[in-house]
DNA sequence: TTCAAAGTACGATAAACGTCGTACAATAAC
DNA sequence: GTTATTGTACGACGTTTATCGTACTTTGAA
């Protein structure tokens, strides 16, 4: 199986879902999405191809067919990520930090939580071979 | 005019090749992309198509059309931000800094810049009102 | 056992995207 | 002045996306 394909805007919508409450049905899906006011059977069939591209992955043992995301959470930011870096800040990472560290305000524990990881970074590019 | 709407893929192709140039025409924004290999139509009529949405400016004046950027660089960066916050990292600003900051490696130059930026934000949180 | 409820499957459709060919206008070259 | 070049305008087309209606299937309740 190749790696999975982008994810177009409704099927992220999907996955955000089924990141958040694990596991589910369509039913349960289309409950979670409820506001946005799309019908059930839309849903059902955005589903179904996702799992037909490898989006997601199903289990059919029940009546009510069970869904899970076949991408983790982490790796989707990941190329998100790369992709924005790619397309909007001509790869440079600290431009992308700067506009969203600038652009909404971070609270002062998530200010630090950065400042902890930078620690952790310029540890490891001064003292080689460390943890991990 | 109403804000411009989001820039498609195709578009934001030729955006950047704007902003970085700067105003040109439709043969030189053609050139811009010619690895890509869309013919001469193409490029001229989506940047038809985006001085009618209002992603793009044109003078008229020449015989070739001189087009330019109706948006800034930064407003746009500020909005792919805003938009993979919402969609991907539940608004979470370190989450997503975090990310990015472990997904390609930052030069030990950026990682300056950053903790500068840091800084900075941090002193204007304990000392409200200060340079700006 | 029949029948409503809850499911899946899937064809049809409308809009958006990217693509290009072709028609036409203006300019430059000869 | 005629012709080739360079440009704009724009209709048409194939794909992808998101949407839903309808048909069929399974299951649980009356």
């Amino acid at each position: 199986m190749p790696a999975p394909p982008r994810p177009t805007e409704a099927e992220t919508e999907i996955l955000s879902v089924l990141w958040s409450r694990g596991p589910s049905t369509v039913r349960q899906v289309h409950e979670a999405l409820s506001q946005r006011g799309t019908g059930y059977t839309t849903v059902l069939k955005l589903m179904q191809i996702m799992a037909h591209k490898g989006l997601l992955l199903r289990d059919e043992s029940r009546r009510s067919h069970v869904y899970r995301p076949a991408v983790e959470r982490t790796m989707m930011q990941r190329r998100w990520v790369d992709e924005l870096l790619d397309r909007a800040f001509g790869g440079s990472t600290s431009a992308l930090v700067l506009r969203a560290l600038s652009s909404k305000r971070a609270s002062p524990g998530e200010l630090a939580e950065i400042r902890a990881l930078l620690d952790e970074l310029e540890r490891e590019d001064t003292e080689p071979g460390g943890d991990r």
